[in-house]
DNA sequence: GAAATCACG
DNA sequence: ACGTACGTGATTTCG
């Protein structure tokens, strides 16, 4: 017979989780009487996940019983520091119970002790009896519990994925015995439970001296054998925390429960009961589910070649276009496995396991000859080059339509969009798994995925192209977004070099000062916390030294920087902080993140979110290419990127004001377009216009501080409070400056009239290349969402516009570098900026070249400017 | 997962 | 009376 399977699931735990996990969507969910119900949900799904995973013959959920427990009797602040739960979580736990109850699953709590204890307490009972258990929980203490017959499941990423810790696994990714988490905890304490542990002990000290020692008891009684230091000196102090932070780490393994394996049964859900509490809690989705209710019927398998290097001949020859893609199973195409392709045709779709197939003749041949539909063609393009082969004949993409038509529908994955234009495609999510759980499935499935996808291209293409028509993007399409799919491919595979000793000397200062600030900082507040936890900084700052509190977030005393700058003067401890800030921000971001993100070839390659932002400008991810600093002493980081050869150079050249520029150009305003026109400095001339002044000599450095954040702010869709905000006047003030700016620049107000008239009329607003960006809150009840819209109909057009056109001028670039022979290559782009490498001989060329190409990507009623420079590494190209 | 913070345009 | 600048991504803490 079968080795008998228990599970003990820790219900608090994942009760608790499953409520956060759809926290932002909370007010989605919630039954006829206001009752919410995203716990609920999510725990329900997560128990069908995992009882169809395990499929136990024994079941029991623990929960945490309310009030102290053994732990608080020992030690008072145990979990002391955790905030009540909200209500719209408590409502839901009567209802987790029925659930359980209906679906015929035992439920346990136990007057002080918590769930881990009479988790522990079976799972060690089912040893004795040779059961097999698995224990669902969000907690990683847990893990302690794990042995050869009890698999600790953790959650991850919320709830949508289980990371099975075995002794095995524990010993790899910690080196410890399950046994000795309990040890690790006593070093290092644990925040959330709010116990303490060892002074100055994180988990990396804690692990090397397990590592060393083993357990806490041998540590101490080895303790001579440690040089004096001061960690030698915490843990002389800190012993007996040590010892109660071990205590209250160690799971109760023979806790008085009054319930025993036999009473676990599990026997089945009633499935009236079941449909009853569904429908009373109104969950549409789970009621679906339910064995009864109408069913769809499994599609049909679709019929599909496998290809081998014997009958490549197999594919026929069509002027039709035809589906393909190079299948990868993570995001990241740059080091995905590449895990399969296919070529579908209307009448046969044709795919493979094996990607080198693709490197063969005749199938290259094959691929040149016929035009390619696809999903996400940088994807593609990136993953065929890492075969050495080029897509020449990509002339449709149906995430880029997609993303056109709507740039809210920006899921990155097929079945999503799919279903977005009433198609059913299986999501990649479904097929393939989520997370750690991700995997290639069996080649049937596989290959009918691929069957399923094939088809699915060749069925949307011509309604997207249909829809691209009606929305006038049909060049938008095929000559700005499509094209620039190739341009950018080929920045990624360039990617740009990091110089990594010089990034890593720069950390090593950095480290030092953050090390030398922290223990500034502990002197001055008198005593040691966690500085980069904003709630501990601002119990030190507003309840220890009794700062004043200038603003408040949800959760607790903002400490953020615009907070810190009016405190300077209050402690001297505050500008020790932002100097802190400033350096564990540079190091942990800047230094150590991109250091992470260099490839074997020493580069960086990024990844330009194409079909991302709402206005049509990129981003870039893996790392981020665009917020590298630039200011201060950050843009040092600047140094570390240089160029890939030895005589090269980086050049760099940016458009100045270009959203201005666009501004003048889209509102007519003829007042500011003369200022372009005759290239005066815009916010100047803003100052001159606003404070009513005959001369430019009148304008003074506060002035045009003043001037340039009503610019922005006008670009941003401005508010009075906003402004007053921003440059520290009063919201009278600002009303009047606004007032007088749109006075001096009057068709700027009209534009801003208009955007919204026509977002309410016709529900978008669009660029000046037909990027379109719908507003639905325009007509919201909801003062709020109703203002962002309209502040959002005013800037869209602004900023998607300037988007736009360094788009063409990214294009055209890349065309003129292959027409003029020229070695230099496009790395980077950043908003309103391009960036280069090439040989030293080429920068005089670049720098004629480029800014031509940028400032005729378009014409409009202003001129638009661009300056250029270049030097031997990013830094120096400024 | 959410929130807070801070880097960029 | 409402509560606000536009667009992003990465890191850290916390429940």
């Amino acid at each position: 017979m079968a080795q008998e399977k228990l599970l003990l699931i820790d219900g608090s735990s994942l009760a608790f989780r499953a409520f956060y996990a759809m926290y932002t969507q909370m007010d989605r969910f919630t039954n006829k009487d206001g009752v919410h119900t995203n716990a609920v949900m999510t725990f329900n799904s997560m128990l069908d996940n995992v009882m169809a995973e395990f499929k136990p013959q024994h079941v029991l959920v623990a929960f945490d019983k309310s009030g102290g427990t053994f732990r608080t009797k020992m030690f008072d602040a145990y979990k002391g520091q955790r905030e009540k739960a909200p209500s719209e979580f408590l409502e839901q736990l009567p209802y987790i119970n029925r659930l359980l109850e209906d679906h015929g699953i035992k439920h346990y709590a136990l007057q002080d002790y918590e769930a881990d204890d009479i988790i522990g307490t079976l799972a060690k009972q089912a040893e004795a009896r040779g059961w097999h258990t698995d224990i669902i929980t969000g907690d990683r203490d847990l893990t302690q519990l794990a042995t050869d017959q009890v698999t600790v499941q953790v959650t991850r990423k919320g709830v949508g994925e289980l990371e099975a810790f075995t002794p095995a696994h524990i010993q790899e990714t910690l080196g410890l015995a399950p046994k000795q988490i309990i040890d690790l905890k006593g070093l290092m304490g644990d925040a959330s439970d709010n116990y303490p542990g060892v002074t100055k002990v994180g988990e990396k000290t804690a692990l090397k001296l397990l590592h060393q020692f083993g357990s806490i008891a041998n540590l101490y009684q080895n303790l001579d054998t440690l040089k004096a230091s001061k960690m030698k000196e915490n843990l002389i102090n800190d012993r007996d925390k040590a010892e109660m932070s071990r205590t209250l780490a160690t799971i109760d393994q023979a806790a008085p429960i009054e319930i025993g394996l036999d009473d676990l049964a599990y026997t089945g859900p009633d499935l009236e009961k079941l449909r009853a509490l569904y429908t009373e809690l109104d969950m549409r989705q789970a009621l679906k589910k339910l064995p009864g209710s109408e069913t769809t019927a499994p599609k049909a398998a679709l019929h599909y070649v496998v290809l081998t290097d014997a009958n490549l001949a197999l594919l026929p020859q069509t002027n039709l276009p035809v589906a393909f893609e190079i299948e990868m199973l993570d995001d990241n195409y740059h080091v995905s496995p590449e895990i399969g392709f296919f070529i579908g045709t209307k009448d046969e779709t044709f795919v493979a396991t094996d990607v080198t197939l693709l490197t063969l003749k005749p199938l290259q041949t094959w691929l040149a000859a016929h035009e390619l539909t696809v999903f996400d063609a940088k994807r593609n393009l990136v993953a065929a080059n890492r075969l050495n082969l080029t897509l020449p004949k990509i002339g449709f993409d149906v995430l880029l339509a997609s993303y056109l038509l709507n740039p809210d529908q920006n899921s990155n994955d097929f079945g999503q969009i799919a279903e977005d234009h009433d198609y059913q495609l299986p999501l990649d999510a479904d097929v393939y798994g989520k997370g750690a759980k991700r995997q290639v499935p069996d080649d049937e499935t596989l290959f009918n995925h691929f069957a399923e996808k094939a088809q699915c291209l060749l069925a949307l293409r011509p309604h997207l192209l249909k829809d691209l028509e009606a929305q006038d993007q049909t060049k938008l399409f095929s000559e700005m977004e499509l094209p620039l799919a190739m341009v950018l491919a080929r920045m990624e595979i360039a990617g740009i070099v990091l110089d990594q000793p010089t990034l890593k000397a720069m950390g090593d200062q950095w480290t030092a000062t953050m090390h030398v600030l922290e223990e500034k900082i502990y002197g001055e507040a008198g005593l040691k916390f966690n500085l980069n936890s904003p709630k501990q900084l601002g119990e030190v700052l507003f309840e220890k030294l009794n700062l004043p509190v200038i603003k408040k977030t949800k959760t607790g005393y903002s400490t953020s920087v615009d907070v810190l700058e009016q405190l300077k003067s209050a402690s001297p401890v505050v500008q020790d902080i932002l100097d802190y800030r400033t350096v564990a921000k540079l190091q942990s971001t800047y230094v150590a993140g991109l250091l992470k993100a260099v490839l074997p070839d020493g580069k960086i390659h990024t990844r330009y979110l194409q079909t991302l932002t709402a206005t049509g400008r990129l981003s870039s991810v893996d790392p981020n290419m665009q917020n590298i600093p630039a200011r201060d002493e950050g843009k040092q980081v600047r140094q570390a990127f240089v160029p890939s050869q030895p005589g090269w150079q980086i050049f760099s050249s940016d458009y100045s004001q270009i959203e201005l520029r666009v501004l003048a150009h889209i509102s007519g305003d003829k007042n500011m377009q003369e200022a372009f026109k005759e290239d005066r400095d815009i916010h100047a001339n803003t100052a001159m216009r606003i404070f009513d002044l005959d001369s430019p000599d009148q304008v003074t450095p506060d002035m045009r501080r003043q001037a340039k954040a009503t610019n922005f702010g006008i670009v941003y869709g401005i508010s009075d409070f906003g402004l007053a905000k921003n440059i520290g006047i009063t919201r009278q003030q600002a009303k009047a400056f606004i007032a007088g700016y749109f006075a001096q620049y009057p068709q700027v107000h009209d534009y801003m009239e208009k955007m919204v008239q026509t977002a309410r009329e016709n529900g978008y607003v669009e660029t000046l290349f037909h990027r379109r960006r719908y507003l639905n809150d325009i007509h919201s009840r909801n003062f709020n969402l109703r203002q962002f819209a309209e502040r959002t109909a005013m800037n869209t057009p602004i900023q998607g516009s300037a988007a736009d056109i360094i788009k063409v001028a990214m294009i055209r670039m890349q065309q003129m570098l292959e027409r003029e022979h020229l070695q230099s290559r496009m790395l980077l782009q950043v908003h309103d900026e391009l960036i280069f490498e090439g040989p030293a001989d080429e920068m005089p060329k670049l720098a004629a070249l480029v800014p031509k190409v940028m400032d005729s990507a378009v014409s409009l009623d202003v001129p638009l400017k661009v300056e250029s420079h270049f030097g031997n590494t990013w830094f120096d190209a400024k």
